[in-house]
RNA sequence: GGCCCCAUCGUCUAGCGGUUAGGACAUCGGCCUCUCACGCCGGUAACGCGGGUUCGAUUCCCGCUGGGGUCACCA
């Protein structure tokens, strides 16, 4: 059978980075084998969906080049992929549990059964509370009733995980759980069955803390006679204090690192190296991943978010240029660079002053820092950096200037050579010269390399600079 | 608390009976250098505890301890 996998998202707030890291698992399965990545919106909590939830996640998805191959947006033969667009089906199966007796209508409240629950645990503190019912048959279906599923009272539940491998529950610690709410909506559980095996889902990967749900949905094929499909379960992703990774102990939304300057790439590298391993290497294309992912490299141990990991594996993207090669740099970083006001910067220059940038910029709203006064005439004079040109210096970018103009070709060994055998030949140190000339050709007090830059300006860019900085250095 | 799961440096991990227990991040030194970076060299740092099995356990088994997940008309 075909390989098909999912991502089912609940559309009550930004992508998470753990749900990405889902997605992601689940996509390059599907890449690797050749199967289908199918997206499946799952908005049957009417309270907590919303439409710029499903933006938001869409966006983040695409952004990280998580294509699904079916779903919202794109289509397929099995849609529709809203959930609360399918209720006649899950209406229809419900309806079908009930007639062959594995469910029944059950109209005790939810503060009746809430009751029942803190009376049991008055009683038996160190007891689970399990729901065995009908208590009370809900005779007349046109009263308000949720259908819940008959749990058999024996035996055990078991499936074979393809991270963790066999894992069995007894089912005494099942309680009759919910299958539609009285709204008429479905349960997590009950959609998620009933879609999965009507998409022809093969294999489902989610996060570790679905476990505890497969048994039940596990007793749901069985009911319904369908066939289950493999299960993978991801250990989790907490926070750096060992907690639930959430808002309030990290950054946890795609958008914040994509808001931070990260590549998709980087993002991608460090989450899948969350929890699955090759060896010692560190650093992946989104290519190799496809090649080497697999189920059997996937550890079985829960671990903690490293923001200073995460950061240096994508800046190890952002460096070398087999990962991020220089146009998707540049057009990476053209979003950051219009955010201050570089909206069409010249793009032979960008091109030629990206490679100075590589090993400096950490991110890419660095990069847009980095790169601004290549892109900016004349540059930005930071008032910190002005004071290193004192009329004491002129004479330093004269001499540069008038190297500047002889120099052929303009290259940087060249320059380079010539300028270092007259700072030598005068009895000067490099180090004092050269700081007011990148004061003049940056405004700043730190850049990539003198010669370096040059070369990126251009002769006319440079000899414009010199003399801007001579202007300054002496007050004219 | 019931049920389920997990256990190698601070963190992510390699290891699948015999290794000086490896790598990466972080951290601490040093080198390189026109600034800032990058890079390079080196240091500190781990098998939770107790029983077995075995000639030999980080590795296999059991117990303990510790950690996590989950117990809804959320997903």
């Amino acid at each position: 059978m075909a390989l098909r996998v999912r991502f089912a998202p609940s559309p009550s707030g930004y992508l998470h980075i753990g749900g990405a890291r889902t997605a992601l698992f689940n996509w390059l399965w599907a890449r690797k084998l050749g199967g289908t990545f199918v997206l499946r919106v799952e908005d049957t909590d009417q309270e907590r969906s919303n439409p710029e939830s499903v933006r938001a996640i869409f966006d983040a998805l695409r952004w990280l080049g998580l294509d699904w191959d079916e779903g919202p947006e794109v289509g397929g033969a099995f849609g529709p992929y809203f959930q609360s667009e399918r209720r006649a089906l899950y209406r229809e199966v419900a309806e079908r549990l009930i007639a062959n007796g594995a469910a029944y209508r059950c109209d005790l409240t939810k503060e009746e059964l809430d009751q029942l629950r803190a009376d049991y645990k008055a009683k038996n503190p160190k007891g689970e509370f399990v729901y065995r019912g009908p208590v009370r048959e809900c005779t007349d279906p046109t009263k308000p009733h949720v259908v819940r599923f008959r749990v058999p009272r024996e035996g055990a539940t078991h499936f074979v995980d393809k991270v963790f491998g066999a894992i069995s529950t007894p089912n005494s610690e099942q309680s009759d759980f919910v299958l539609m709410r009285s709204d008429g909506f479905p349960l997590y559980n009950f959609a998620a069955v009933v879609d999965d095996h009507a998409m022809g889902i093969t294999l489902v990967a989610r996060g570790r803390d679905h476990v505890g749900n497969t048994p039940q949905q596990v007793l749901l094929y069985k009911a319904l006679g369908f066939e289950p499909p493999e299960f993978a379960h991801l250990p989790l992703m907490l926070a750096a204090n060992g907690e639930k990774l959430s808002k309030r102990n990290a950054s946890v939304g795609v958008q914040d690192y994509r808001d931070r300057g990260y590549s998709p790439g980087g993002v991608l590298n460090y989450l899948v190296r969350f929890g699955w391993s090759h060896g010692d290497q560190e650093i992946f294309s989104r290519d190799e991943l496809v090649k080497l992912f697999d189920w059997d490299r996937v550890g079985k141990s829960d671990g903690k978010f490293d923001e200073k990991k995460f950061a240096d594996v994508q800046f190890e993207h952002l460096k070398r240029p087999e990962l991020t090669s220089s146009e998707d740099y540049a057009s990476m970083v053209a979003p950051f660079l219009a955010a201050r006001g570089l909206t069409a910067p010249d793009g032979a220059r960008l091109a030629a002053a990206i490679p100075t940038i590589r090993d400096r910029a950490h991110t890419l709203v660095e990069a847009a820092d980095l790169l601004d006064f290549f892109l900016r005439e004349p540059p930005v004079m930071d008032e910190a950096a002005r004071p290193l040109l004192t009329p004491a210096t002129a004479p330093y970018l004269e001499t540069l200037k008038m190297i500047c103009v002889e120099t052929e070709p303009f290259a940087a060994p060249a320059l380079e050579a010539r300028f270092k055998a007259w700072v030598e030949s005068s009895g000067i140190k490099m180090k004092d010269v050269a700081q007011p000339v990148r004061v003049a050709l940056t405004g700043r007090k730190a850049s990539p390399g003198l010669f370096d830059v040059m070369v990126v300006l251009g002769r006319k860019a440079t000899l414009d600079r010199l003399d801007r900085g001579i202007r300054i250095a002496t007050g004219s």
